[in-house]
DNA sequence: TTGAAAGCGCTAACAC
DNA sequence: GTGTTAGCGCTTTCAA
């Protein structure tokens, strides 16, 4: 059992005692053992068996510079961030991949503009090796206060704030949401469909302008009416679905910004006694399990690997942190591919 | 602007040259300025800014053996606990009592039991102060490995665990289940019912245990085919209901487990014709507003304070780092009032 | 290959 | 009141 000192952690000081070496010599095995003879490093490992011994952390990081924590900042202007099942399978993913490099997650959650000189602070202070943030509305300040604390920093999502592609550019990890919107689109009017509306998201995120902008590249000379906003919760995709139903009854496919306005739409078609996929088309984007699995029909959607984007984003991080020291070029961002999932609904 | 040499942080010693005192004045200035005469203490304030100086953390820890940060330990046995309402409720409510406390909150996610080794070195390594733990399933190893670790810990909802009177005691904080319970069915027995069911949810989890001794606390003769077990789901609530009813269709009241298990019995009772409250008057329990209030009719429930929860477990985990020292007596748990709310389905 | 020794940046006795 | 000094526990040259 550990320690005869109850309380007192033993340092490398006693393991190399016990050991019958230096410090130096523990350090080195603890690290890896390289460049020490097997014997040593037999004895060494037994030693810090026998002791119980954990390095310190604190004492490691004054030297190395390393903390082994990433900071993951959650705004929160919204609502229910934490519970959206979008973020729960992003930070789930960041979680598993900075396990995998022995990071920690430290949770910065910021509930209001009062809270950016605490993250500032705790940013500045050298607590973690770099920060995750995500890119919310355009006019969030929290880009610029994390680009003036200088701790690198991996967005998810692209950045739309003014400067994103100037002084304040910041790598990113994102879906191609223009392709992906592109492909649904298409594949819409695969189907013979001709009057293809598209229910939009907020205009101040890129996610959402992306979207609509893949609708246009391929309906290049859609009707201004067939194109409707809502604000990605299901309400509003109904309300946007009984609009676009009132100005132009005829349309007969709809692709809407992610699967919770698409269920929001479906709700209001069938409402009306318009079938779906019969009457009109719809795909979603997202492909949440939770909406666009349950839904009936079940929603033909874009998907997009949310887990795989956290991990990509801590790939990033990791990648920027280690090439700071031999002086490479910026880590670029990265866009993760989508993929359409046909289901029932188109 | 901060720096001459960037990329080098400017430390105490360039502050107390610039401000022309020593480190340890610049020191006393940063930790508070106690016993530091006014003029000086500008000098070295005015220094402090000139430079951008944060203090380094991991030095002070070094020295302080504080750290400044607790571990919020998620683990993840079932699985959308990431989601669930009442889980970020409370981590809302220990993210922000832990920014009052000039803590951040490092999240311990754990995934399986794979992990155990991984979070037991964690806290072993002294990284944090303490740690914030969730009482889940009575089998659960989580807290042996925790306890080995001899961190400080609080958990929410009351261990039941074997030896959790005994060697394997915490501190935890809890809603008063079993009082909350009473009232509910006192109520119901108030309104004139008689043949008061019960929908318990899983019987390894001292939450629901709980509110069932509550249940028989009032109904000491209640027929055992009065109660049915459920886990805590809305469609297992809904199962519960259908044998109850098949087993006693004379039933008159229903008091559930949880509010998702009251809205599944809910859906059961109106699909066989009958009413509520007029036929089987319902009670849930949380008072979880994306269920109580959003169901026909809205449901009476018990409400517990959640992210009041979350806060206590903050300051009962800061008491007992603080005492510390002065050996005084272990801190005692906190049993949190509930309340009943009264809405329309009782 | 191993050890000795010099710090990393800070706090906290202890002197003055 | 303020300064001097001795570490906190570790990594990392530099010598041997």
């Amino acid at each position: 059992m550990p320690d005869s000192t109850p309380g007192a952690r033993p340092t490398l000081e006693a393991v190399a005692a016990r050991a019958g070496v230096s410090r130096a010599t523990v350090s080195r095995v603890v690290n890896g053992g390289a460049g020490v003879r097997q014997p040593l490093v037999d004895k060494v490992r037994r030693a810090v068996e026998e002791l119980g011994y954990v390095p310190n952390h604190a004492a490691r990081t004054l030297v190395t510079r390393r903390n082994g924590a990433v900071a993951v900042i959650i705004a929160e202007p919204e609502f229910r961030v934490f519970s959206d099942p979008f973020f729960e399978q992003q930070v789930r993913g960041i979680s598993r991949e900075l396990t995998a490099h022995d990071s920690q997650l430290v949770l910065l959650w910021v509930e209001g503009p009062g809270d950016y000189e605490r993250v500032a602070r705790y940013l500045a202070g050298g607590h973690v090796d770099g920060a995750l943030a995500f890119s919310v509305h355009n006019d969030d300040e929290l880009p610029s206060v994390i680009h003036r604390t200088q701790v690198p920093t991996v967005f998810g999502g692209r950045p739309g704030w003014p400067g994103a592609h100037g002084e304040l550019a910041v790598p990113y990890v994102d879906a191609d949401n223009r392709g992906g919107a592109r492909e649904a689109v298409r594949y819409l009017v695969s189907l013979g469909r001709r009057r293809i509306a598209h229910i939009a998201g907020p205009r101040d995120q890129t996610s959402a302008t992306d979207r609509l902008d893949g609708y246009r590249d391929v309906l290049l000379d859609a009707d201004p009416e067939l194109v409707a906003h809502g604000d990605f919760t299901e309400e509003s995709g109904a309300r946007a679905m009984a609009g676009l139903l009132e100005r132009r009854p005829d349309v007969d496919a709809v692709f809407a910004g992610n699967d919770l306005m698409a269920s929001g739409a479906l709700r209001v078609l069938r409402e009306r006694g318009l079938r779906v996929p019969r009457d009109v088309a719809l795909v979603g984007f997202d492909d949440m399990a939770s909406v666009a699995g349950t839904t009936d029909p079940p929603l033909t959607t874009v998907r997009q690997d949310i887990e795989g984007m956290g991990r990509l984003m801590v790939r990033l991080l990791m990648r920027t942190l280690n090439q700071d020291e031999p002086g490479a070029g910026a880590p670029g961002s990265v866009i993760t591919p989508t993929e359409l999932v046909r289901r029932a609904s188109a």
